[in-house]
DNA sequence: TCGCACATGTAACGCGTTACATGATTAC
DNA sequence: GTAATCATGTAACGCGTTACATGTGCGA
């Protein structure tokens, strides 16, 4: 079973939307996925060039309000199908690789504080993600009321919000037990 | 900043909890990480040649009570010197790419049961997940009570309990969500 | 004028997976 | 007998990251 890359229905993905950049989808995935996806450059220009050839996606270069150029895509009937297609196929479990658990799953082998630091790291990464999901979700809620996506939108935040709870629970608890450890 | 490998880690992490097979190493990782860490046959090896090499463990091949042959791998001073080094460093962020999430967000490109099927997957999925944890745990409290391991193995335990009951509950809340939408 | 955000691209690199190869032992 | 598990390895492949290259427009 040969591994696919993914990159391609991703921009399918994004270009089902509205039309966009390849700049435009590198920054819906920083700041609408929530962190649950992510490209990089190399990847999502040549791949945008493949979905042109192939017909998935048009290409029309246009001068925007700033003055600035961009290549602006739009995705074709074939590339829709092809997107519903993949969409309709039951998704793989995700093969995860979590460095911070590694890391306290070891965490024997060093003193106690160094995975206590370590957990207050990542508790502050989740409190500054939390504050971030109020404005986002209202941001969507005005800019896409009529949209069909909006639901499935709020239902992957929701995901996103309540993973980040359950983790910030977990932080709070464990630092507790390993105040009770020797460091 | 270069990327490198945290295959090397991962095993000497394993072996500084007792000495092992790069077989057991892959067992260990199926069945005690709860998914949060994956290996291929592809890297282990070729990583435990290397470790050898490098002085990080010493390699020695036994004949086990049922007759097979296998490599014991033991980890050296210096190999635990160079884990605990790593392990005191911040742990990176780690890159996620969940399809399942992807194709929950592209959602309105197919009817609603499309993804509620989706859900439903993953809600049986976690509901397998969930009912293995109290048998590791206890286990693990029977195996090692006196290691120093125990508390960091329960700990990271938890970390995957709690999360596997947010996203049932969140699966719950989204089949009843997706129900209301048109099919 | 200096840096940042905008905007697109290419080349090199290496990590990790997959598939293949080999062979012993155990259970049905 | 034959399938599954135990056990170790190698080779090919390609995905995704990083670094580099290039240039515009805008605000301090």
């Amino acid at each position: 079973m040969a591994r696919v890359s993914k990159t391609r229905f991703a921009i399918l993905g994004f270009l089902s939307i509205e039309p966009m950049s390849g700049y435009d989808i590198m920054q819906e995935i920083k700041q609408t996925t929530n962190g649950f996806w992510s490209e990089s450059d190399g990847q999502i220009y040549p791949t945008l060039e493949k979905l042109t050839e192939q017909g998935a996606v048009t290409c029309k270069q246009v001068q925007k309000s700033t003055g600035r150029t961009s290549k602006i895509y739009t995705i074709t009937k074939k590339g829709k199908s092809e997107l519903a297609d993949w969409l309709m196929q039951e998704p793989e479990p995700d093969t995860i690789r979590s460095e911070f658990l590694l890391k306290l799953f070891f965490g024997a082998n060093v003193p106690a504080n160094v995975s206590r630091e370590h957990i207050q790291g990542l508790r502050y990464k989740l409190k500054l993600r939390l504050m971030k999901f109020d404005k986002l979700i209202q941001e969507l809620k005005a800019d896409y009321a009529d949209s069909a996506h909006l639901t499935y939108w709020l239902i992957s935040i929701n995901y996103a919000l309540q993973i980040a709870r359950a983790k910030l629970t977990w932080c709070d608890e464990t630092i507790t037990i390993l105040s009770g450890e020797k460091s």
